[in-house]
RNA sequence: GGGUAAUUAGCUCAGUUGGUUCAGAGCACCUCGUUUACACCGAGGGGGUCGGGGGUUCGAAUCCCUCAUUACCCACCA
């Protein structure tokens, strides 16, 4: 079979993927085996795949495959997130384009819509995961909001409101206009806008030309002034107590208040109070009873509480009463001013303060446990120092209650009834029927029926849903056989931005129903914790350190980028940069709002796809071998053998630190010390050393060893790089036997290896480059033969007897000759620093000038670092105290260096 | 204001318990190289007093203190 020249990626990802899925690999059912899961964080069923997407799923991936070669029982459940706001936004503006508005819909028609549009449109990010390589259980992908899901919300909602762990209650929350729903305090987006600041003043009740200046940023909201406040300890304002103050256009007469709230340098030091329309007000109001007056409508038009301006926006509003406050006199200046915005994530709207009506969940004992479970090592966070702010966090006087209710419709519509003739009777149940059952049994009224009550309008909060992940998506509230054998998943890996609203609930979700769920013998045994570990990624940032984001549009086209570098190549290049939770700035094709070209190459991916070509070519260099069965020279037979035992001990010694690193997450580092591994030791050398003259045979045992060893490179190296692993793996044996594929191979155990054995590698490989060295200071020929002389040591006769060695020496370094040498100098000796055995080359030409230079910078640096040992050596307290073996070993390193020393000095006396 | 981290080669970053293996990798750069698996390549090279200062220690990139700079999170900015 002849290969290409160029590993072609795009072909044979499109050919393993759909093998793999055929085979059914992904496919994980409970059986005997040691279980192995993942559950997926679930991206919005609207997302498109971008750079942090990659960067985490293909952790995930990376550790299931390895979880897969490893024989354990493999299973990554993927799926949506139905991201209320989100999509409900984007089906609205939809609808709105064929001229269907949401107000005209029933609540069924809506949802109808969106369904349709999730259908059609939704779960895009699924395949492109599939093109990442993802090696997810498709069979098993979950929708947060399909109905066995949802049932499991609405069970869960019951559930709380027995406990008595929900109430409802009028809250100063975050209100979208635009969307006309509560937002959390995560899903606002604070920045730092250019705003005005105006100086208004408002008159002391009962004086003739006596005024209080205010400074606000809200100009409109004076007509819902309740309040001018003051510091108590503010001398300007001490004469002022018990004063009243006339408002400005409206002419309603309000307190003035002291408060410590107050800053007494911000502006004129009084603060005009609107209980209403901020955070901070509201709770000066409370402090001090004042009046709360609502001059907004939902959608943020004034309502006749706005006086001469109802039915304005709030913008147009505040510009008009700028203006009649100045016409009026009342406006005293006005200045630029920066400040903080709140916007809505979803709609980018003004969220506005706005006193509403919501249910909450009480969080005290939840963020206590959940607290708890990460500070005793139940759930084990990576990096650790997240666990600091997982703490901050999760601080007793740091957690309010969770407002779960949301004014939406795409969502799972709270279980509530009202019994219409009198709203606050309230029944809470999983069906219609249980609450009407409720309702007869409290009112005592038997003749009620379903047309008393009327369902609450509202949906829950998303993460209501998303926090029982973890469980639901195993069915563990209908049936819980599955949930039993898959949890506690081993790994969730997750940015750590969604610490709190996620990572965290699910952790509460999991300690309030596991123990239930998996039945108290297995949750004894196996722990309720929702994951053991928690594998917390860094953000993926551009050249400029930007968190990549949409709104920025400065994160490369994901899909661009496996086309050009292949899956294998930007899995590899995402990866080989992101140690565990640290930022990764990724180097990549991106343009930003200017539209400027900052960089058109990803060097990262770049790596990766030039790593693929490297292990093709290696595939090609072997397959192109013609084979015999003779024997070959005995010298090609020692090196074989060297090269064969150095390979081996340099494998096992990798796999041992691999092995390690998997432990602890070190990816990154695991797929750096495999790129290197394989780049250099396995192709640069062990393949330069076995590899026959042009156009000679190889001997079959030497060929079935390489491909034995090459053979279990691409296992070690599937997860990272499944795709060209794979191929790799096909290509190097015929006859593969129906399922026998990488990505179901075994994952090797390392055994021991020989340290001593590679240190004299290391020695070999030193002494190779010095000769090279030489050959380019000298300019040479790669190929030109020349003699190697050694010192007659004794450590020199050891090293060179070590089989192979002086064959592979000269074959590879192109000397021959080698012999040993009792004179100190050579006339026209080059020498040979960098090893311990000190070599000595001969060549005809060598140049005398360029070489003193050198020479003398090497005595230079010697004589230093000798200086520095004597110094430590003759150190009372160095001698007495440290271990003997470093003792030992700083006087073997400066005989060494002294040793090094006089010969450079004879080698200088030499070129004189 | 509260918190978390970062600062090591021109760039992006490793460096796990302080001690031959610790001053490293990739990219970039320089020199040389192509009938022979790979120019998505090969061989070699230059380049850093590990942010500043102080301390602990026989010994510090590593531990402590301090300063500086940067980034992010939470709260908040009338």
């Amino acid at each position: 079979m002849s290969l290409s020249p160029q590993y072609n990626a795009k072909e044979t990802e499109e050919k393993w993927y759909q093998h793999w899925m055929q085979k059914g690999y992904f496919h994980s059912t409970p059986d005997e085996r040691e279980p192995y899961t993942i559950v997926i964080p679930p991206p919005n069923v609207t997302g498109v795949l971008h750079m942090g997407h990659m960067l985490n799923n293909t952790i995930q991936d990376v550790l299931i495959r390895k979880a897969r070669l490893e024989g354990k029982n493999a299973c990554w459940v993927p799926g949506t997130d139905h991201a209320s706001i989100a999509t409900e936004a984007k089906v609205v503006k939809l609808l709105r384009k064929q001229g269907i508005k949401k107000s005209d819909l029933t609540r069924e028609e809506f949802l109808k819509h969106a369904f349709e549009w999730k259908d059609e449109y939704g779960g895009k990010i699924l395949d492109q995961l599939k093109m990442l390589g993802a090696s997810c259980d498709w069979d098993r992908t979950r929708f947060t909001m399909e109905d066995k899901l949802s049932k499991a919300v609405i069970k869960v909602f019951v559930d709380l409101h027995k406990k008595g762990l929900l109430y409802r209650g009028l809250r100063m929350t975050n209100w979208d206009p635009a969307a006309q729903t509560v937002l959390s305090n995560e899903e606002v987006i604070h920045s730092q806008e250019n705003s005005k600041l105006y100086h208004v003043r408002y008159q002391i009740e009962g004086s003739e030309d006596e005024w209080v200046t205010i400074a606000t940023t809200r100009p409109e909201t004076i007509l819902a002034d309740a309040a001018i406040a003051v510091h108590p300890d503010d001398e300007r304002y001490t004469h002022l107590r018990g004063k009243k103050v006339i408002v400005p256009m409206v002419n309603r007469v309000i307190p003035i208040i002291f408060d410590k709230y107050v800053k007494v340098d911000f502006g004129t030091g009084a603060l005009k109070v609107t209980p209403a329309h901020d955070m901070n007000d509201y709770e000066i109001g409370q402090r001090h009873d004042l009046e709360v007056i609502d001059m907004l409508h939902d959608n943020g038009r004034l309502n006749p509480n706005g006086k001469f301006y109802v039915g304005m926006t709030r913008e147009d509003a505040r510009k008009q009463i700028a203006k009649d406050l100045k016409a009026q006199g009342h406006l005293v200046k006005t200045e630029n001013y920066s400040n903080s915005v709140g916007r809505s994530e979803r709609t980018n709207s003004v969220v506005e303060p706005k006193l509403t009506k919501q249910w909450f969940l009480k969080m005290e004992d939840f963020s206590a446990t959940a607290l708890k479970a990460v500070e005793n090592g139940e759930v084990n966070f990576l990096p650790e120092h997240m666990l600091n702010m997982y703490k901050n966090w999760l601080k007793e006087d740091n957690v309010r209650d969770w407002c779960i209710s949301r004014q939406l419709w795409w969502g799972q519509q709270i279980p509530a009834w009202y019994l219409i003739s009198d709203r606050d009777q309230l029944f809470v149940a999983e069906t219609e029927e249980e609450a009407l059952a409720q309702a007869k049994a409290q009112t005592g009224n038997a003749e009620l029926t379903i047309e008393d009550l009327e369902r609450e309008e509202d949906v829950v909060d998303t993460w209501f849903s998303s926090w029982l992940w973890p469980m639901s998506v195993f069915d563990a509230f209908e049936d819980p056989k599955e949930f039993q054998y898959y949890y506690p998943t081993n790994v969730l890996v997750t940015g750590w931005d969604i610490m709190f609203f996620w990572v965290a609930r699910m952790i509460m979700a999991g300690y309030e129903w596991a123990p239930e769920l998996l039945g108290e013998e297995l949750a004894k045994k196996k722990g309720i914790q929702p994951f053991k570990d928690v594998y917390f990624t860094g953000m993926v940032r551009d050249v400029l350190g930007r968190k990549m984001s949409k709104s920025l549009g400065n994160s490369p086209d994901s899909l661009a980028l496996i086309d050009k570098y292949g899956a294998d190549g930007v899995r590899f290049g995402i990866l080989s940069a992101a140690a565990a939770g640290n930022d990764v700035i990724f180097d990549a094709p991106f343009v930003d709002k200017t539209k400027t070209a900052i960089k058109d190459e990803s060097k990262l991916c770049e790596n990766g796809r030039n790593f693929c070509n490297k292990l093709w070519n290696a595939l090609k260099l072997i397959k192109g071998w013609e084979v015999t069965d003779a024997a070959p020279s005995a010298e090609t037979q020692a090196i074989n053998a060297f090269a064969a035992k150095w390979l081996d001990n340099q494998y096992n010694k990798v796999l041992t630190g691999l092995d390690e690193s998997f432990k602890t997450y070190r990816l990154s580092e695991v797929a750096n010390n495999l790129y290197n591994f394989l780049w250099n030791d396995f192709c640069s050398w062990y393949l330069e050393l076995i590899k026959p003259d042009y156009q000679q045979p190889i001997d079959k045992s030497t060929l079935d060893l390489t491909i034995n060893y090459f053979e279990k490179f691409m296992t070690l190296l599937h997860p990272f790089m499944p795709f060209v692993t794979e191929e790799i793996w096909a290509n190097l044996r015929d006859n593969r036997a129906d399922g026998e594929d990488c990505v179901m191979s075994e994952w090797p155990k390392a055994k021991s290896f020989d340290a001593k054995f590679l240190y004299n590698v290391d020695i070999f490989k030193q002494l190779v480059g010095a000769v090279r060295d030489t050959r380019n200071k000298n300019q040479l020929k790669p190929k030109e033969v020349l003699q190697l002389l050694v010192k007659d040591t004794a450590a020199a006769h050891t090293f060179l007897q070590e089989a192979g060695m002086k064959a592979a020496i000269e074959r590879i370094a192109f000397v021959n000759d080698i012999d040993y040498t009792t004179e100190e100098q050579h006339e026209g000796a080059n020498f040979i620093a960098g090893t311990e055995q000190y070599y000595l080359l001969f060549q005809k030409t060598v140049d005398v000038v360029a070489e003193r230079k050198a020479l003398e910078s090497e005595l230079k640096r010697l004589e230093g670092f000798v200086k520095g040992i004597e110094k430590k050596l003759s150190n009372e307290r160095f001698v007495s105290n440290a271990p003997a073996k470093v003792i030992e070993n700083e006087r073997k390193k400066m005989a060494d260096n002294q040793a090094k020393i006089e010969l450079i000095q004879n080698n200088l006396n030499n070129l004189n």
